[in-house]
DNA sequence: AAACTCCACAACCGCACGTTT
DNA sequence: GAAACGTGCGGTTGTGGAGTT
C-alpha cells in the first residue's frame, strides 16, 4: 500500500521561488510559526508543496541565516567534523550557527572536497590519496572507508564510534543493529572520548550546556585545537521533552541544541542511543537519569 | 557579441523514521 | 500491530550567472 503525496503534484508551483511567494510565506510563519508544513501552504495562500515551503523557510528566509562566504575557520571545523560523522550535514549544521545542511553539503560538495584533494587528502576517508586501507574489519565490509577492528577493542573516540557506527549502517537494518550494539557494548567500556566534553560518572552531562558555558569552552580550546564540543546529551527530539523555552521545532532552539552522540547512534538502533557511561555494572538501560524515555544509557 | 562550458547553489525527490490514529 | 501522517535527511538535478573561446 502506497503512501498518499505530499501535495496535489497537478496544482503546485515548482522552480524557482518569486518575491511575493517569500513574503507570504514570511508573513505566515512570523504570525503562526514553523510546522504543520503540509497544511501551510493552503492555510498561507501558496501553490506549492509543504516541503517546499518548508525547504525554502530552512535554507534561505530563516531570519537567523548566516549569508556570505565560509570563513577558514568554519572550513576546518566541517572538514574535521566531516571526519567524524561523514555526509550527516545536519549535525554539522548543527555545529555552525547561521548554516543550514544543504548550504554545507553544497560547499563541501564544490569547495572543500577540492580543497582536501589539493592537499593530497582522499575526502571521503580523509586520508592520504595514495594511502591503501590497511586495517580490517570484522563488522563489515564492501564500504570504501577505513575499517578498523571493534571486535577485541572498543572504540576510544568518536571518530572510532563514528566508523563503527557506518559499519554497522552498512550491514545491519536498523532493526537488528541495536541488539549488535548491546551484544558489543556488553564486552567493554569506552575508556574516553576524545573530542567530547564528557563528564565521566555524570549522567547529568545530559543536560544541554548553556551557550555561555559552549563559548567558554571554544574559547580555552581554541589555541589547543577546534574544539568540536561534541556534547554528550540529551537529544530534545521529543515534543516537551526539550529544555529550551522556544518551540523545539523552531530554528532558534534547533541551533541552540549542542551535537550530541545520542543523535550519533540515532539511525543505528530503532532506539538512539545517548552515551551517558557511569561507573558500575555496564549495561545498556533506559536513559531514566536523561529523563527520556527515547533514550539508552550505557551505565 | 554570440556560443559554449563550467560552476555554485537553490530546489526537488525519494526514502527513513517517529508519531498518531 | 498496522496504516497513515508529518517531518527531516541526504543525494541528485536544474538553472542562472560567470568565465572562456
Amino acid at each position: 500500500m502506497g503512501r498518499s503525496p505530499c501535495c496535489e503534484k497537478a496544482h503546485t508551483n515548482k522552480g524557482a521561488w518569486t518575491k511575493e511567494e517569500d513574503e507570504r510565506l514570511i508573513d505566515y510563519i512570523r504570525v503562526h510559526g514553523e510546522g504543520c508544513w503540509r497544511s501551510l501552504p493552503k492555510a498561507a495562500g501558496l501553490l506549492r508543496c509543504g516541503k517546499s515551503c518548508r525547504l525554502r523557510w530552512i535554507n534561505y528566509l530563516r531570519p537567523d541565516l548566516k549569508r556570505g562566504n565560509f570563513t577558514e575557520e568554519e572550513d576546518e571545523i566541517i572538514i574535521k567534523l566531516h571526519s567524524l560523522l561523514g555526509n550527516k550535514w545536519s549535525l554539522i549544521a548543527g555545529k555552525l550557527p547561521g548554516r543550514t545542511d544543504n548550504e554545507i553539503k553544497n560547499y563541501w560538495n564544490t569547495h572543500i572536497k577540492r580543497k582536501l584533494i589539493s592537499r593530497g587528502i582522499d575526502p571521503q576517508t580523509h586520508r592520504p590519496l595514495n594511502e591503501k586501507t590497511t586495517t580490517t574489519t570484522t563488522a563489515t565490509s564492501t564500504t570504501k572507508t577505513t575499517q578498523l577492528n571493534f571486535k577485541n577493542t572498543p572504540p576510544q573516540s568518536l571518530a572510532e564510534i563514528s566508523i563503527l557506527k557506518s559499519q554497522l549502517d552498512s550491514k545491519y537494518n536498523s532493526t537488528k543493529s541495536n541488539d549488535f550494539l548491546s551484544s558489543l557494548y556488553s564486552s567493554f567500556k569506552p575508556k574516553k572520548i576524545e573530542t567530547a566534553s564528557l563528564e565521566e560518572n555524570n549522567c547529568t552531562s545530559c543536560s544541554t550546556t548553556t551557550d555561555e558555558e559552549q563559548q567558554q569552552k571554544r574559547e580555552s580550546h581554541h589555541d589547543q585545537d577546534i574544539n568540536l564540543d561534541l556534547t554528550i546529551g540529551l537529544a530534545p527530539t521529543t515534543k516537551g521533552e526539550s529544555t529550551h523555552t522556544s518551540s523545539p521545532n523552531s530554528a532558534e532552539s534547533r541551533l541552540e541544541q549542542p551535537v550530541s552522540s545520542c543523535q550519533l547512534f540515532g539511525s543505528v538502533s530503532t532506539r538512539p542511543v545517548c552515551l551517558c557511561w557511569q561507573s558500575g555494572a555496564a549495561r545498556w538501560e533506559s536513559c531514566r537519569d536523561c529523563q527520556s524515555r527515547r533514550y539508552y544509557c550505557w551505565k
